[in-house]
DNA sequence: GTCTATAATGGGATAGAC
DNA sequence: GTCTATCCCATTATAGAC
């Protein structure tokens, strides 16, 4: 802790919270300022005060949570690594990149589903909106260790392979994250899409293999 | 033909233009009609006159395009059925089903690549907003056949597999076609969003090397 | 049919009272 | 530090002139 927890922290954090949802649900040009502050129960003058505009609020929302996620990516990683004395198999790794993700969605509480929603939008957002610079800062560093590991469970193959193998698996979870519901409506609810531990389980089965074949074209 | 082309079909034609365009890269929210028309170089007058809202406005782009796109598929489809002698592999299948849109956005003009974009967006949208509606009505039901073509690709195959082998694919390429560049900064600039070609040839290999996987499971 | 001027609303941000 | 009242601007949509 670098800076004393002052009593102002609650405000804060019930505004953080309401922006957090409704960003999430409804992105950040279908959220108003008074809607947030009405959620969080605040007056709207609050907002400016402690976050300035929209936008840093925004920023604000993601770095809250943003460096712990990329941390557990990471000891994920290494772990799956430590238990596979160094040689992890892909179904390894796609597993443990996304299990923190996951686990929080699913476990983490209302907040962290919310955040990861707002994750997969900001993914899905072109990269000259100014609002979503801030994700790109924390989260394009581990996307390449990542990469880079994965290199390793096909030494052979060309990187060309590891790179698309590594863009259809991200593009593919990212719209996933969305829980669009599309899965839902089109297997007449038979298989949901906020079920995703069975997603990961497949997932991480089914892009494996992907990768493997094209390593070996 | 059903109504007789009329001269206000001109100024027509350029709001839709300016429409397609404007939704596609900034969204619905992210566009105002004074840029609509202003884009279209009419008067803000017009707009309401000959489409209403802003949201009848985006039915409207969105229905001059559809139809023929899902016709194409269903032709695509069935061209490939019928070169392999009824038997087609999920590979095959996988590439007649984007093709259509891959070259639509490729040399389909301006316009088409707009729509594609918007075709993204409007897939990556809450089902609960009202405007993305008649994207559904037109595709879901083409969904629905490419479904039940896959499925014979692998009729051994519990249906679990083709469900899930359908979303990874769906979900995946619809992320590409929004070619946000991001496979383009992380292989600093060895791959390309935009090369759908390419894209497209590494897709199918990858997916049904995934779903012949998963049905093997 | 076409266009201008404007109405009506809601937005982000802030000045200034408490 | 907290909150209210309000500014100022941009928006969608339309009424009514041409």
């Amino acid at each position: 802790m670098t800076k004393p927890l002052k009593k102002n922290q609650k405000a804060k954090e019930l505004i953080l919270d309401a922006a957090e949802n409704l960003f999430a649900y409804r992105g950040f040009k279908g959220t108003t300022t008074r809607e947030i502050t009405r959620e969080a129960g605040v007056p709207l003058g609050l907002m400016s005060y402690y976050f300035g505009t929209k936008e840093d609020l925004y920023r604000e929302v993601i770095e809250r949570r943003s460096v712990e996620h990329a941390a557990a990516i990471r000891a994920s990683l290494q772990s799956a690594a430590e238990q596979a004395n160094g040689n992890p198999t892909a179904e390894m790794l796609i597993r443990a990149y996304f299990s923190p993700l996951v686990e929080r969605s699913l476990r983490g509480g209302e907040g962290w589903k919310s955040y990861i929603h707002l994750l997969s939008r900001a993914a899905n957002t072109p990269r000259n909106e100014p609002y979503v610079e801030s994700f790109d800062k924390t989260y394009v560093p581990v996307v390449r260790e990542f990469i880079e590991i994965l290199k390793g469970c096909h030494p052979d193959a060309d990187e060309e392979a590891v790179y698309w193998s590594y863009y259809f698996l991200s593009s593919s979870i990212i719209h996933i994250l969305l829980e669009s519901g599309s899965i839902d409506s089109m297997s007449g609810g038979k298989f949901r899409s906020t079920d995703l531990e069975t997603i990961l389980d497949k997932m991480a089965t089914f892009f494996a293999a992907g990768m493997q074949r094209l390593a070996a074209a």
